[in-house]
DNA sequence: TTGGGTGCAAATCTTTTGCAGGTGT
DNA sequence: ACACCTGCAAAAGATTTGCACCCAA
């Protein structure tokens, strides 16, 4: 495994990511970096994102039907998507290392890791 | 919306969805149509897909990270995908709407579906 | 100095779509 | 006959990668 080296990059997209609540997409990173640092490649910007997620500092939300979204948060807890406007929200729900482990209990394999999501219309476009 | 018409292609389709325990990608599910109908287009293939998907009658898993998983098998249930192998395995586990019920309560839009899934090492890796 | 990081562009992979002709009802 | 469906190929969208140069340690 490659030795990890500092880059003003990657630090840049870490900080992005942590200051929104929402999830963005790779996309979205990218041109939001451009603005601190104009030259930035998307490819850098995908390179970053997947180390990240990699070795634990942000979470990969993959294929919500589109382009995957990242969040910055990586203590567990489900996702909601909306199926109107597409907007993927955080969610409050029960210990899901419980589910986990009930999960593991029926199961002759090792279970690590456990992703929940749940789809609906979002508040916003409910009252619509 | 548009009136469905029998189709020999999307017929073996959901009957070849049926005898698989596993949850093949849309390649491996043309491959394997090409032996019964050799000038079936992928393209063919994808649109089947969809439309079984949307009406109800196949599943499709899409947060897998590569290509898209489709299961024959309709009743609600989770997925394992193993990280070594990439296989996706059926999962038994408590009762999935009680989960969405609670889910909804401190929720203020409309949830209505849900979707789990555990990673980690499948029975046949962990015995390596 | 050295190996990881970057920007750029091309390549890859997956899925969708336009079109002209075929087929179920 | 009228839609719907198909095969084909091109397009689109998302992500990865090869390469030459740059920079942190």
């Amino acid at each position: 495994m490659a030795t990890l080296k500092y880059s003003r990059q990657r630090e840049a997209i870490k900080d992005f990511l942590m200051t929104r609540k929402d999830h963005p997409t790779a996309d979205v990173v990218y041109e939001n970096i451009k603005k601190i640092y104009p030259n930035i490649s998307l490819g850098t910007v995908y390179r970053n994102l997947s180390l990240l997620s990699e070795i634990g500092e942000i979470q990969k939300l993959s294929n919500f039907g589109g382009a995957d979204h990242f969040d910055g948060c990586v203590t567990p807890h489900c996702h909601f998507m909306c199926k109107e406007c597409g907007q993927v929200l955080d969610l409050e729900t029960e210990d899901l290392n419980s589910l986990a482990e009930k999960a593991a209990k029926n199961f002759p394999g090792k279970i690590s890791d456990c992703d929940i999501r749940f789809f609906g219309i979002c508040p916003k476009c409910v009252n619509k």
